[in-house]
DNA sequence: CCCCTTCCGTGCGTTAGCGTACACATCATG
DNA sequence: CATGATGTGTACGCTAACGCACGGAAGGGG
């Protein structure tokens, strides 16, 4: 079925102009991401950039001591490597895959000659990272004044925004890696919402039962991370 | 003195090819910041872009209740204003002169222009951009995993590299508001320092006695940070 | 069915940083 | 030289999160 793994089902790519699309989809190569699976490693140069579907990843920084922080999330709304059109070509974060699904990945130097058209797909991109920039700003600020109960409903909302469904594959260890807190914290405060039958888990499967009553407790950081996402990436789809 | 006051002690200026330099140059516009100058306001669309000689200028992030956090600093090496070659227009967070000095400034659609001809300026505005990514990215990290005397260290090291003198004239009040923490554990820390004999201060005015022994006390944050920015902004002085 | 791994819950003591309050310098000004 | 504003030092209780060490429960594979 053609349908069921559409490139277009990335906001990106649906927002080309049919023009610019055709000249790209052709070299658009289906891609399983699996849970785990590291898309950009700190400082190599990658081959592809990826376009995610239904699947989320999270962009880290690792530490030394092998403590790790997600800095951003990335979505069917973006893209991961944007060091590449960026002219970096490294970056010191890596990119895992958060939750499994699919995504479209295109060889960099097709992105590269594309982006230095000056067409619309490059003011697409320059605007997608301006919105990331945004979140990882915010990951700032979250960090450094919110609570660890605010983090994690910021975090779940979130993901929640990349999902098609209510349900999250995704333990408390994992969660814990990902805010950079301890196991035991994010045990704590996962409860707190369960308590309030705010959502519900079991093993590695965490249910959104009330979605209204998480963002009544997350912080402002959502708020103005997502106005922000859907200010610079509120563009029509073309034909 | 022509001299005293020349655009191409700001790093991206002068690392612009004859003809694109003389092609800005007429339009740029001196100007003197002064403490507390605010360049860019959270959500208001700017005028101008900013390229700092001798100034350092903050980018905040304030939130409802009136604290704020530091994302990134700019010095001579880079732009204050990327949203308005990225696209957004406007950005959440605000840009304040964090230490006084010079910088010039150019009208927006100028800039704009220049950039969108695909030219030396936009390669370079791009790799600036990541970088100053990569400093909010490890902000966000150091936010959550270093302490309070490591991000001081930082703190300082980033603006000492900003700055033509060992000295920054800077309230610990101040620096309590850029880093997003009180202003007693500013004291506490900084005191640590003085009594290290590392740096020494007296209302307002800091000195730094020690550079290496501050690069001993930092987290890994900051030599993260400059890596990055050696890296991704060593272009060679065009003639 | 048993064992072993994975995942989650809980309970310590410890600590960094917070909020608050106040005391004391230094400097500018009238 | 008095006055006030500004910048810095210190102290004390409080809390969120940490590090560590368990114990238990659920599920999967032999």
């Amino acid at each position: 079925m053609a349908l069921q793994h559409d490139p277009r089902q990335n906001h990106l790519l649906a927002a080309l102009p049919r023009d610019e699309y055709q000249c790209l989809a052709p070299h658009l190569e289906w891609v399983d991401l699996t849970l785990g699976d590291s898309l950009v490693e700190s400082g190599k140069v990658m081959r592809h950039v990826y376009f995610p579907t239904d699947s989320i990843v999270s962009l880290l920084c690792v530490m030394e001591d092998g403590d790790s922080t997600e800095i951003a999330v990335v979505g069917a709304e973006g893209i991961v490597g944007i060091s590449l059109f960026m002219g970096g070509e490294t970056t010191p974060s890596r990119a895992v895959v958060q939750s499994a699904g699919s995504a479209y990945r295109l060889q960099g130097q097709l992105l590269k000659d594309e982006f230095d058209r000056a067409s619309t797909l490059q003011h697409l991109l320059l605007r997608y990272t301006q919105a990331l920039i945004t979140q990882m700003a915010q990951t700032a600020v979250c960090n450094r004044h919110h609570s660890l109960d605010q983090q994690l409903c910021r975090w779940l909302l979130l993901s929640l925004d990349r999902l098609p469904t209510n349900e999250l594959m995704m333990t408390q260890e994992l969660i814990a890696n990902m805010l950079g807190v301890r196991r035991e914290g994010v045990t704590e405060s996962a409860g707190k919402l369960q308590k309030a039958g705010l959502i519900s888990y079991h093993r590695g499967r965490i249910s959104i039962l009330d979605r209204p009553g998480l963002e009544a407790r997350v912080c402002e950081c959502y708020a103005v991370v997502k106005k922000e996402y859907d200010r610079l990436l509120s563009y029509h789809r073309p034909g």
